[in-house]
DNA sequence: CAGGTTCTGTACCGGTCTATCCAAAATCTG
DNA sequence: CAGATTTTGGATAGACCGGTACAGAACCTG
């Protein structure tokens, strides 16, 4: 064995991921990440062996952190339509307190297009992974008869993760907590049995 | 007087807006400008004097363009609500033929952030007048009996941009025809009267 | 405490970035 | 055709980019 590190990799992966959050993957130099993370360049390239390389670990902890996020709004109501709207509330509340930066896949998507094959494959998982749960929890609602059974869940689905990339986009773009909430309730009204 | 420019100055700025549109501000070297508008670097720089005052100019463009192009495919319906489906059914097929681009204006606030006032100014300006656009056209929708009456036309027309934003992403995102179609259906039965 | 191993800070590498400079070519006016 | 003015291409400046090399400090094992 030997020297060990002096820093947690976890604590610098969550600060590059801020980092690019804020500022995108080109906009992020080596050395705003130096700064973001508190270390020296070469503890940096020693641990994550390149810029793109600590963007995945990034995208992998925002996503592992937005499904645990995600959980616990969901399981703050009971019915299906309920959880949907916690959802969509507890994204309108996320962005005004974390002062509008949207969703890094999002950013990152429209930063890279389909120009990164793993940077893609990364944002597609998180994609496929949200929809599946929206999925999931839009049958319970069709189950518990709070959720339309007019359409299919996969599309509904595909329609309620439309609206909350909408109102991040909203978000970014400057919108208020009236603007986003009434997005939101017409978006559930669309679902509504 | 003196030696005419021997390019158009439209031209070169159409050229210099699918390349930012491409790749991004950042992602767009001043050689991939000269490439794209098949200018030198002097003509470009005597002409725009800067690469962020030629992006101004990109974003300008393309807000103009957008607006003609919105224009247009309102023109193809008769009533409010087909007026709004004629729009986001453009919409997804603009996506699937240019290759899910996106949109311009939401990748430079995924890019930007809030960093730069000159180009958030802008891209509030985009908004506004898309957003002034809906309401119009939501009015006359609730006018004519096709649009519910049931919510402020202003706030409708958020959600039909969140939704169009919400539509745009999914493109981005790889999303083909019949998803992208059940998504915009269902944003449109939350409008029908 | 000695030896092996790993981490950390500094300096530096080639390459690329935006932007500028300048001379040569091209055009219009008179 | 002459002179004034502008555009144009090529070379280059100066800064910063991602990434590396290396020496010495820090740590664990035995």
């Amino acid at each position: 064995m030997a020297r060990p590190k002096e820093f947690d990799e976890q604590q610098a992966v969550d600060a590059a991921m801020n980092a690019f959050w804020d500022r995108g993957y080109e906009g992020t130099s080596t050395q705003d990440l130096c700064a973001a993370t508190g270390l020296g360049r070469s503890s940096i390239y020693n641990t994550f062996s390149s810029k793109h390389e600590l963007f995945q670990r990034s995208l992998e902890h925002y996503s592992v952190t937005g499904v645990h996020t995600r959980n616990a709004l969901l399981d703050t109501a009971e019915d299906g339509l309920d959880r949907i709207r916690a959802l969509l509330e507890g994204t309108v509340a996320e962005e005004l307190k974390s002062g509008h930066r949207g969703c890094l896949m999002v950013n990152t998507a429209a930063e890279f297009g389909d120009r990164d094959a793993a940077v893609n494959a990364r944002v597609r998982a998180d994609t496929e992974s949200h929809l599946a749960m929206l999925a999931g929890t839009i049958r319970t609602g069709q189950a518990d008869g709070t959720i339309t059974t007019g359409r299919a869940a996969a599309e509904l689905a595909q329609f309620v993760h439309a609206s909350i990339g909408g109102l991040r986009l909203m978000s970014r773009g400057g919108a208020g907590e009236p603007e986003m909430l009434a997005v939101a309730e017409i978006a559930l009204g669309a679902l509504a049995a």
